[in-house]
RNA sequence: GGGAUCUUAGCUCAGCUGGGAGAGCAUCUGCCUUACAAGCAGAGGGUCAUAGGUUCGAGCCCUAUAGGUCCCACCA
């Protein structure tokens, strides 16, 4: 055991030099096994277009935190990796970067943007992982996959095929969010709504028949314009007056009845539209007339479905107007308003412009303004699909059974932001007009139209017969494919064992913002193909944030590379930050400082293992004999560590890593580091006892080998590394057994030596505190050194520890002779000091502090005996509750009795 | 308009089912002590947003108020 570690500890190398170990042991690999239980996460698929960033860096951590936990707890633990095409950003992206090599994508044709975009892929896919190995996750990567890999495409095909015959799909005519940049349609979900500043433009309709309407279909402004004879509507988007096809009132909105039946002219396109009555329209709002325009705005679009109203689009693919704009046909959207309220103004038909605030809806990845557009799309009906997916978690969170398995959110606030989304759901516009993605396997004979969809186009139409088909031109959105990712990855639509048993998987985690994109969908996938849904807990987290707690954005150029970081402090340093301080779904900021803190962590288990080794030298505590052995101190650090094993390991069964992660660094740091190595130093040092110094030897390294193991899934690296220096029994971490709470080292009957050390502890605090020192306590303190310099020091008053010396009186000794064994301990400067543990008691304090104690105790009984005597409670409470304060109630009597007894010796 | 969430030390935040007010950073003091100056030993600093209520006991539960953040929503 000749082992040692670098003098100082230094991320770079190792990490890598580690990772490719664990590689080549595959020991991320999971196969089916049936005699183990599986715990499965399937990795939110990063978008192969770009790197990794923050938000990547957080959402990895957590689960490899979760599945090197699960996996040291005997599951047979699987990780799923993989990628998305991300239809529309990579689209973008390529377009953009052929554009920058002065190629066309028209030009380049389906097929050849289709091969560009294979390559991107390869080379994002592979920077990707790259990037995640680098985190250090241990994810299962002989299953890599990709949404648009065979697979996944043929679960896609069979997803949409099913729903199609299901009828859950259809095409229709309907209101869908046009990018006009992209040129695609887009889903609700991918629209964000912006406020702005637009105007309110009040713009007269003239009655038909009227000299006014006259005038105007004249070209002509009216001399004296009779009020009466006109109607007047507010619209924020003048343009789309083109396509209205009517005006509305609310039916009971008196201000209007002498209007029911009449007809107005359209100006501009001086055409005869009538007056509608629908309860849709709010007499409070605006002028109470609202003008419709069923082909581009989705309530007129259901008012002129009610009245039965043409539908006229008025608009090109790119926002320009089209051919039944007349003179304003080809101009830009927002040329063609200007255009437009000049020429109203022109008529005398513009009253007034106000300054309006509203909600103008944007596309989440370009920012362009969405022009809602009637259009013929695939659409998938959401209703039916919706119910159980909203079942599920309701009847979870009821305590009832559900046929579909169960779903939680963590936190669980989150449950609301899921169902909210579900029940006010609408149908899913899914087809895009990309050439990246899955093309939508539809085929449209050639000579009748009719539409039949299958894996291929059929050999005849069932209709005409015709043998000609054309498949649809239009790709899948891409959350299509992603909602099936718990179960495409794992083989469906094939019968796989995989499937059999790694599904439903375990735990998703997420981010917030991606709720409804993805979560939900998946949710309902899995419900309808596999009969449950893909994971039982939603582990929701939140943005990182810069240190200003601004979004990280490319924008603002905030954005930290988690590779940068990585580089600077090591991977684990980043991993132990992100996990810091914060809870479930929180927000957190990202700064170097708490880099540096986490990396200079690293540093102290580090140092504290070269301690370790240093002095077991070529030794190997013998386990026997040590147990025999066990000082106080031991038997305190073993109390201590088991309490520390089991707060850690309820708190990360419920997804609380950051305090999970809190207590094993203050019990790595402040009672093993600064406690129990300072305590034990002496017999290290200079004790020719030589069962003691293996006793300390062996509770060392047992408790670090138990500290590393809870440390692991935070820092992976570190914690292999000195795992495997300082024993050589077991060949790595990942795959060693996680402590579990051991009654054995609770020490419960000895308490007294356990209790003795924490007074210790306390007191020395107090010792060291010169300011502290109270004038009712003088400890005699005996100094042990052999060095002269140091006795002389101490002798001629010049003492390097001030403190204390006003505490005490001073003896210094060269050995230990004579000293009451019950002595603490504790190593300042060049010498160890012993204070007897009974002149440590400081009778004020102690007095206090007992008081104190006797006080809480007191209430605490009054309380159980309270709720003890309450009959309700005795008639309602579940029999356990009864038991546990019944319990309470004679533990604290009989701790009472105990401090009684100690305050009474005091005096 | 609906919903969620936050307000705790100078800063950034933990505080999980009610019982000790905490961490990191910053500040101040003393230390290069044979694991660690990426460190050690200490100190100062908080009416836990405000006001009520429930409780033997409230940062935590309830009600209201103020302020902040986020999400959702079709008001033309």
């Amino acid at each position: 055991m000749a082992k040692e570690l670098a003098k100082t500890y230094d991320p770079h190398g190792l990490e890598d030099r580690l990772y490719k170990k664990w590689e080549e042991k595959k020991y991320f690999h999971a196969e089916v096994d049936r005699s183990k239980k599986p715990f499965t996460i399937v990795m939110p698929p990063p978008n192969i277009t770009g790197k990794l960033h923050m938000g990547h860096a957080f959402d990895n951590t957590m689960q490899d935190i979760l599945i090197r936990f699960k996996r040291m707890q005997g599951f047979n633990a699987l990780w799923m990796p993989g990628t998305d095409h991300a239809a529309i950003s990579t689209e973008v992206r390529v377009t953009n970067t052929l554009k920058e090599e002065g190629i066309d994508k028209k030009e380049l044709g389906r097929e050849g943007f289709l091969k560009r975009t294979w390559e991107w892929r390869e080379e994002y896919g592979r920077t990707i992982v790259n990037q995640l190995k680098k985190m250090g996750s241990s994810c299962d990567w002989d299953r890599e996959r990709f949404t648009m890999d065979e697979g996944c495409s043929a679960a896609v095909e069979k997803v949409f095929i099913d729903l199609y015959n299901k009828g859950y799909i259809y095409k229709g005519n309907r209101i869908v969010n046009w990018c006009p940049t992209c040129q695609t349609t887009i889903s609700d979900a991918e629209v964000e709504y912006e406020e702005q500043t637009g105007h309110f433009w009040h713009i007269r309709y003239p009655i038909a028949g009227t000299p006014e309407a006259e005038a105007m279909l004249a070209g002509k402004k009216p001399e004296d314009p009779d009020e009466k004879n006109y109607v007047v509507v507010a619209t924020t988007r003048p343009e789309t007056m083109l396509g209205d096809t009517a005006l509305a009132v609310n039916p009971s909105d008196e201000r209007y009845t002498w209007l029911k039946g009449k007809n107005v002219i359209l100006p501009l396109m001086n055409k005869e539209i009538p007056m509608v009555e629908d309860s849709y329209v709010d007499k409070e709002f605006g002028t109470g007339v609202v003008k419709i325009t069923p082909a581009h705005d989705p309530n007129d679009f259901q008012v002129g479905q009610r009245h039965d109203l043409e539908i006229v689009n008025v608009m090109n693919d790119d926002a320009t107007i089209n051919e039944v704009g007349g003179k304003y046909a080809g101009m830009d959207r927002y040329d063609a308003r200007k255009a437009m309220v000049a020429d109203l103004d022109a008529l005398g038909l513009l009253v007034k412009i106000e300054e309006h605030v509203h909600n103008v809806g944007t596309h989440d990845r370009c920012h362009c303004t969405i022009e809602p557009m009637a259009k013929k799309q695939w659409f998938v009906a959401m209703e039916e699909l919706a119910k159980p997916a909203i079942d599920v978690l309701k009847n979870y969170r009821a305590g009832k059974e559900d046929p579909h398995g169960t779903l939680q959110f963590v936190p669980e606030s989150f449950d609301k932001t899921y169902l909210r989304w579900l029940e006010n759901i609408r149908d899913w516009c899914i087809s895009r007009q990309l050439w990246w993605g899955h093309r939508i396997p539809a085929y449209y004979c050639d000579d009748c139209g009719e539409i039949v969809v299958g894996k291929e186009a059929p050999k005849a139409c069932p209709k005409c017969g015709g043998t000609h088909f054309t498949q649809d031109e239009d790709t899948l959105d891409t959350w299509f494919s992603s909602a099936l990712w718990p179960f495409s990855t794992l083989g469906w639509p094939e019968k796989t064992e995989e499937l059999d048993y790694f599904y439903p998987t375990d735990v998703l985690v997420t981010g917030y913002d991606i709720i409804f994109f993805w979560v939900v969908r998946m949710v309902f996938s899995g419900i309808e193909h596999m009969g449950s849904s893909p994971f039982h807990t939603v582990l929701i987290h939140g943005l990182i944030r810069d240190s200003q707690g601004r979004k990280m954005s490319k924008s603002l150029g905030n954005g930290i590379d988690p590779l940068e970081v990585i580089d600077q402090y090591g991977a684990d340093a980043l991993r132990l930050t992100i996990m810091t301080g914060n809870a479930p779904g929180n927000d957190m900021r990202f700064y170097y400082e708490r880099v540096e803190n986490s990396r200079n962590f690293a540093n102290k288990v580090w140092n504290a293992s070269r301690f370790l080794l240093m002095n077991m030298g070529d030794a190997d505590p013998d386990e026997a004999d040590a147990l025999l052995h066990l000082e106080p101190v031991d038997k305190w650090i073993f109390s201590k560590l088991n309490d520390v094993v089991r707060d850690v390991t309820d708190n990360m069964e419920k997804y609380e890593l950051g305090i999970a992660v809190q207590k094993v660094y203050d019990f790595i740091w402040d009672e093993f580091c600064d406690w129990y190595i300072e305590m034990v130093k002496p017999r290290l040092y200079n004790s020719d006892d030589a069962a003691s110094k293996n006793a300390a030897l062996y509770t060392a390294r047992s408790v670090l080998i138990d500290a590393l193991k809870l440390l692991h899934p935070f820092m992976p690296f570190v914690t292999e590394e000195i795992f495997t220096t300082v024993q050589d029994k077991e060949e790595s971490i990942v795959i060693s057994s996680w402590p579990v709470y051991q009654e054995a080292r609770a020490y419960k009957k000895e308490e007294k030596s356990v209790e003795r050390i924490k007074e210790a502890v306390r007191m020395i605090r107090n010792v060291r505190n010169e300011m502290n020192v109270p004038p009712s306590r003088k400890a005699q303190a005996f100094v042990v050194t052999t060095d002269p310099e140091v006795e002389a020091a101490f002798t001629e008053g010049k003492l390097f520890f001030a403190s204390l010396a006003a505490a005490s009186d001073v003896t210094v000794k060269p050995d230990t002779d004579g000293i009451a064994e019950d002595a603490v301990s504790v190593v300042i400067e060049h010498a160890t000091i012993y204070i007897p543990f009974s002149d440590l008691v400081d009778i004020e304090k102690e007095r206090e502090r007992l008081e104190k104690e006797q006080k809480r105790l007191e209430s605490e009984i009054a309380r159980a005996n309270g709720m003890l005597n309450n009959e309700r409670f005795l008639s309602k409470a579940p029999e356990n509750k009864v038991a546990e304060e019944k319990e309470k109630l004679q533990k604290y009597t009989q701790m009472l009795s105990q401090v009684k007894e100690r305050l009474a010796s005091l005096s």
